[in-house]
DNA sequence: CGAGTAGTTCGATGAAGATCGTACTACGAA
DNA sequence: TTCGTAGTACGATCTTCATCGAACTACTCG
């Protein structure tokens, strides 16, 4: 079993328009909604999206490459979860207002 | 002088993918700067940007329509200003923490 | 090793949208 | 009512990007 941190910014490399484009996405959103609710990482198949497992990967490594989640692997899964404490720090409140607006 | 409001969303109607993926681009995010620091609205020509009137005119009818700003007519100009109020109510902290980002 | 599974990458496609120039509207001032 | 100014609307163009299928990689298990 071999573990992995796939690559990510650094959070002083973190862009607010990256952060904020990335969100803007109706399934990258949901992907967010879902990784808020469990905080110790999911499996990205795990999360019921309405789209193939190509574009699931595309809005994944979207939302990585702006920061919003970090990635590991363990063995064939790829865990993700939310940056929050980067992103709360870069952007107090950001994260938390986002996430109370009723779906 | 003739006072008119133009048409936005109300409160209700107001859709954070739609605010977050206005804020996403940057000559809005820039927009959403300058009006931030004059609340009590400002002529859209009065604002510095990089792109033609009709490019602005374009950004500004986005970001009404999404919510993010009022405009209101005074005369031949049109002076917009942020709807923080509905913001905050709506999603408390997002436009703090998107303001809180150093450009 | 070979088979199976999780997930990615690549290339193509179609839709969305940022940009511009031009023509237009609305208003105020002379 | 004519002129000038602020700003919009429209149509065209070019770029970005969401989506998919197919081929590929990496890992686990037998």
């Amino acid at each position: 079993m071999t573990r992995k941190q796939l690559p990510q910014p650094d959070r002083g490399e973190i862009r607010v328009e990256a952060v904020l484009q990335a969100l803007g996405e109706p399934v990258r959103l949901q992907i967010v909604r879902a990784l808020a609710d469990t905080p110790e990482g999911i499996a990205c198949g795990e999360i019921e999206l309405p789209v193939t497992p190509s574009t699931r990967a595309h809005h994944l490594r979207t939302l990585r490459e702006a920061g919003v989640l970090t990635t590991h692997t363990e063995g064939t899964r790829r865990i993700s979860s939310l940056r929050r404490e980067d992103l709360d720090a870069l952007y107090p409140g950001l994260l938390s207002g986002v996430l109370s607006a009723e779906q």
